[in-house]
DNA sequence: CCTTTCTGTTGACATTTATCAATTAGTTTT
DNA sequence: AAAACTAATTGATAAATGTCAACAGAAAGG
């Protein structure tokens, strides 16, 4: 560590190096790079920069090349797919804590979806060549990433899954539970998106969106207001989601 | 190897063990598993079993727990997910040579798909457990997995992704490509599958794809009869695909 | 060879969802 | 505070898709 720096300060990245990983508001996801020597860290950490984005700005594009996965340090990011004419679909929320490789990891170099900021967010940029190496190096390591990966897929092919299988009630019933459950925690939330952004989660237009809302508020099933629900009535909600 | 064994008869792994995996019609993918040197290989094939299956037959049920995985040796399967109310899909078709691992390795440890045969059809089922086990040993062999594992899991996002995006025709379209030049890389193709299986792939109902198809008839795309689909102007066909 | 059964096909119709246009409400800028 | 923008909402309508019922044709069994 920097010589008698204060680890309490220790928020930035490119000026404590690797130390600071260790550290309880690091960056990174210990459950994946807490099995790393500190060599191994090292490595892995030497040349990162946090990078601070802005709502709505773009994290890692869709179609370029894969040179770097990201880890997101505190704030909140969507998964986007970008499908033609605009028609995107939010796939995931993703909060501190997570990696997110952009889809190719290991496979094609090439991000398949877009991530892009929701909140005010600090995320690391890590070299995926110096991953490669470290997968070959450390077993148990790969293993976690193996985990995480699939378990991140089947997320999204889950949510994806039941965009395909359900009408439009149990689709807003999915993401109003998913918001409040997964990814705000809280009954009243704040959902930091915008009636679009709802959508996109949904497979819906917006229209449709705000019209089944509405009618989940006139049957008591929720409250909400410009930028808030809340869920009442929640067995009733999850019904909706089984029945599609 | 077993004494003086004709390397030519040696289909059914029950009785040759771990050395018939080496060989030309082995049930095991060699870019995987030859990774695996000849002990870590027997530790993972010593107790395996061939199984057939008609065609029709589950190989691996949704929602069961993940103990072994599936090797394909010859023939087809279909990757389903089971909807509520009879409502499948079908996200992808395997091949021989094949490693489906039913979607939670790893991860839960359930099985989030189910398999089932299309062809008659030779599989191998592999101990999960021996398969940890060695994905701690042999790193080599635990990143060609997660890629196969990320390939797998990308191709059944993309599926999924055209289907919540496109329209009816585009989503018909792609189904026909898909069977033309991933399943059966021939031009006139039987598709062994029935029309409701075929809708399946396409997110619809069999009247809504039936309907389609002889429009694209009509239109002259294509040429078919009770089980075989020509392609005629493929170009148009994947026209239609991106215009959604 | 006839019956039965299953799959495929067609048509009429209902439902679901998107599109477009108009309006309102909030937010930011000046 | 007014103006100018953006997001949210509503309504009318059209398009997409599913549902149901009827029927045809092939395959399977007696």
């Amino acid at each position: 560590m920097s010589e008698g720096q204060d680890p309490s300060r220790c928020g930035n990245c490119t000026e404590c190096k690797h130390d600071c990983c260790f550290k309880s508001d690091h960056c990174i996801n210990p459950h994946i790079f807490g099995l790393l020597s500190p060599d191994e860290l090292h490595t892995l950490m030497d040349n990162k920069r946090q990078i601070h984005f802005r709502p709505g700005e773009t994290i890692m594009k869709q179609n370029t090349p894969l040179t770097h996965l990201v880890c997101i340090k505190n704030g909140l990011a969507k998964v986007v797919s970008e499908g033609p004419k605009g028609k995107n679909l939010i796939l995931q929320i993703i909060k501190s804590n997570s990696i997110f490789t952009g889809g190719g990891t290991i496979v094609d170099d090439f991000r398949h979806f877009t991530v892009a900021a929701v909140t005010d967010i600090d995320c690391c940029f890590i070299d995926t060549t110096r991953l490669y190496q470290l997968l070959t190096q450390n077993s148990t390591f790969s293993i976690e990433l193996l985990k995480h990966s699939n378990k991140q897929h089947l997320s999204m092919l889950t949510t994806l899954i039941n965009l395909t299988n359900k009408y439009m009630p149990g689709r807003v019933a999915d993401t109003l539970l998913y918001l409040k459950n997964v990814v705000f925690e809280t009954n009243p939330y704040n959902f930091l998106l915008s009636k679009q952004e709802l959508a996109d989660m949904s497979g819906m237009t917006k229209e449709s969106f705000i019209r089944s809302l509405k009618e989940f508020e006139d049957s008591g099933l929720i409250r909400h207001n410009r930028n808030s629900v809340e869920i009442l009535k929640e067995n009733e909600l999850i019904e909706i989601s089984r029945n599609g």
